[in-house]
DNA sequence: GCCGTTTTCGGCCCGACTGTTTTCAGTCG
């Protein structure tokens, strides 16, 4: 049985080969796009090896038909022999360094013949020893501050923690955001990097502000009432930390270029020099200060932008959304003035995935709030409806005849409170589902009993369990809970728990195709540490005319407001209003659901 | 090695910082 590479693996697998044709001394091209591939891989949204399973890694920008052979092999072997000839003869221990802040190819190199290093697990703490103990400086090319600044860059990389999850970094960038704009010198301010394209886990939190006076921003800044430190305070840039270590960098620069900084930081890598090499051949060349254009004198100009907008035009481009900046195809579709018209927060009409605290005696979580609760927030989001989707009652705990009762009791409750809203006349009455949300057993049966499904109006089916199944087993588990006729949700499809645990291992092609013939839907899950269908999943359920649903998967009422992450899911992968079923109205969602 | 609506050949992002190699190499975001 060959191991399951991650991404993490594969990315840093490629790196080493760049590193080792470097000091091989390859063509530089070759060095650039193992990089390259590198990067792409790392900002994967989905594990490359679902992507390897099912055919689509030709859609991962920078992996072409060498690297494609390579993977092959990797994925069916567990090695590849041409990487392993070009390994031999450099030190393991060189690759160890590799990740370390400040240390590429050479020096890494470098670093561990110099040293003898002879061990890779422990190539990092030794040389934090060496730099320690004054053995660097003394290298021709090193210095006392390298050394300092090696020593610094050790630390910091031991200590490293997993990266936020989005909705964390969101609300820390929200708040500072806010204290920002008090300051009347900030007239602009604005998350960037991964943050501003709503990737699903964060490092650390960008932010510009456009200003004339930089100088009063950084002391509106440094003085936020959170920080546990100032990091650095330059002239036009500072950084500080706030809880947890987590770091937050600040850069600011006039109002009449703002917009090229935006779009620089705003990435991704990949975007930016997609872009670059499509300006290049108009004979632009672009920078965060702005683009330089070739004067007929045969001198360049550089022309500043305001905005992102005026600068995309003045390539030929529509403005492009940040969550479709991964350099794939975005450019040329904005050239053609081609790009989808994304979801928005302000289309969804409802949330068909809340818990309440109904007594329900689940195996897992119950809400919190009474379904009262849950109905008042809902109006404060302006819904036309919701559905309680509580997990079905623990099915080993109870007999038969108790869980009728329970969810007999519940459909009378949904019921109850439906009479009760209109008996009340209040304003526009919210419709009420009575769902629930019930386990998949590992083969495919749904976990309540079968004449229990008359007391719900449908079912969200989900896998809270048995996450190892190969993927066949896992496929036939999927598509026989979704036969039940009163199966209409596929809950987070995958089952990720990110900075936890991978999702399940799924045939895609064939859930799409039984997804649009028998008319089932995918949820897109905005749970923080699921935001689950991942976005390249999205985009080929997209492609594939399957229609998906974001639900919050509430178990507190503040946690509706969570559904700003799920759209921004749906939104990374390509999703429009008419692929996502809750921007539909009542009127039209009904007879969904009620097929 | 990758990539394509000016290219299946012939290109391949940009600017800043650091050290110390006074003109550049290595690294980063």
């Amino acid at each position: 049985m060959v191991k399951d590479f991650t991404n993490k693996e594969i990315s840093a697998l490629f790196k080493a080969v760049s590193a080792a044709y470097e000091i091989k001394g390859e063509d530089r091209f070759h060095i650039i796009a193992y990089d390259r591939a590198a990067a792409s891989i790392e900002s994967l949204s989905s594990e490359i090896k679902d992507l390897w399973d099912n055919g689509n890694l030709d859609d991962v920008p920078g992996i072409g038909s060498s690297m494609m052979s390579h993977l092959d092999e990797l994925f069916k072997t567990g090695k590849v022999k041409h990487f392993e000839d070009l390994f031999k003869n450099l030190p393991k221990e060189m690759f160890a360094l590799l990740p370390l802040p400040g240390i590429g190819a050479k020096n890494a190199f470098r670093l561990s013949s110099e040293f003898n290093l002879d061990n890779p697990k422990t190539a990092v703490s030794q040389l934090l020893k060496l730099a320690k103990d004054g053995k660097i400086k003394n290298l021709e090319g090193f210095g006392e501050q390298s050394e300092k600044e090696m020593i610094k860059n050790i630390e910091q990389f031991q200590l490293r923690s997993d990266r936020m999850l989005l909705p964390e970094a969101d609300m820390i960038a929200q708040s500072i955001l806010t204290w920002l704009r008090r300051c009347p010198e900030v007239l602009r301010a604005e998350p960037l990097g991964s943050l501003r394209r709503m990737v699903t886990t964060i490092g650390d939190i960008d932010i510009a502000v456009a200003s004339n006076s930089p100088q009063k921003v950084i002391q509106q800044f440094i003085a936020y009432p959170q920080k546990v430190r100032i990091i650095e305070s330059g002239e036009n840039s500072a950084s500080l930390s706030v809880r947890d270590g987590k770091q937050i960098d600040l850069m600011i620069q006039p109002a009449d270029s703002f917009g090229a900084l935006l779009q620089h930081f705003t990435g991704s890598k990949l975007h930016n020099i997609a872009l670059r090499e499509f300006a290049l051949k108009q004979g632009l060349s672009l920078s965060e200060y702005g683009i330089k254009k070739r004067m007929v004198n045969g001198k360049w100009k550089m022309v500043n932008y305001s905005s992102e907008e005026k600068f995309y035009q003045a390539l030929g481009l529509d403005w492009i959304p940040p969550e479709l900046r991964e350099g794939t195809e975005e450019i040329g579709l904005a050239e053609k003035h081609q790009l989808p018209k994304l979801v928005e927060l302000s289309d969804i009409k409802g949330d068909l995935h809340l818990h309440s605290n109904f007594p329900i005696e689940t195996s897992h979580d119950e809400g919190l709030n009474s379904m009262e609760e849950v109905v008042r927030k809902a109006r404060k989001l302006n819904y036309e409806y919701i559905a309680f989707t509580e997990h079905n009652p623990s099915f080993s705990q109870h007999t038969k005849e108790e869980i009728l009762e329970i969810l007999k009791r519940k459909k009378e409750l949904v019921e109850k409170l439906k009479i009760s809203r209109e008996k009340r006349g209040n304003n526009i009455p919210i419709h009420l589902y009575n769902s629930l949300e019930i386990d998949i057993r590992p083969n495919g049966d749904l976990s309540i009993p079968e004449e229990a499904f008359k007391y719900l109006d449908f079912a969200i089916v989900s896998v809270h369990s048995s996450f190892n199944l190969d993927k066949n087993k896992m496929t036939k588990r999927i598509l026989r809970a979704l036969s039940h006729p009163k199966a209409l949700i596929l809950g987070h499809p995958t089952g990720r728990k990110l900075n936890q645990r991978e999702g399940i291992e799924l045939d895609w092609d064939q859930i799409f195709s039984f997804c649009v013939s028998n008319n089932k839907i995918l949820e897109i899950n905005a749970w923080p540490d699921r935001l689950d269908l991942p976005d390249n999943l999205i985009k080929e359920a997209v492609k594939n005319g399957v229609k998906m649903i974001i639900n919050t998967d509430s178990h507190e009422i503040s946690q509706m407001d969570l559904m700003t992450y799920g759209v921004s899911m749906a939104r990374r992968g390509w999703a429009q209003k008419e692929d996502i079923l809750n921007t539909l109205s009542y009127d039209k969602i009904r007879k969904i659901i009620q097929k």
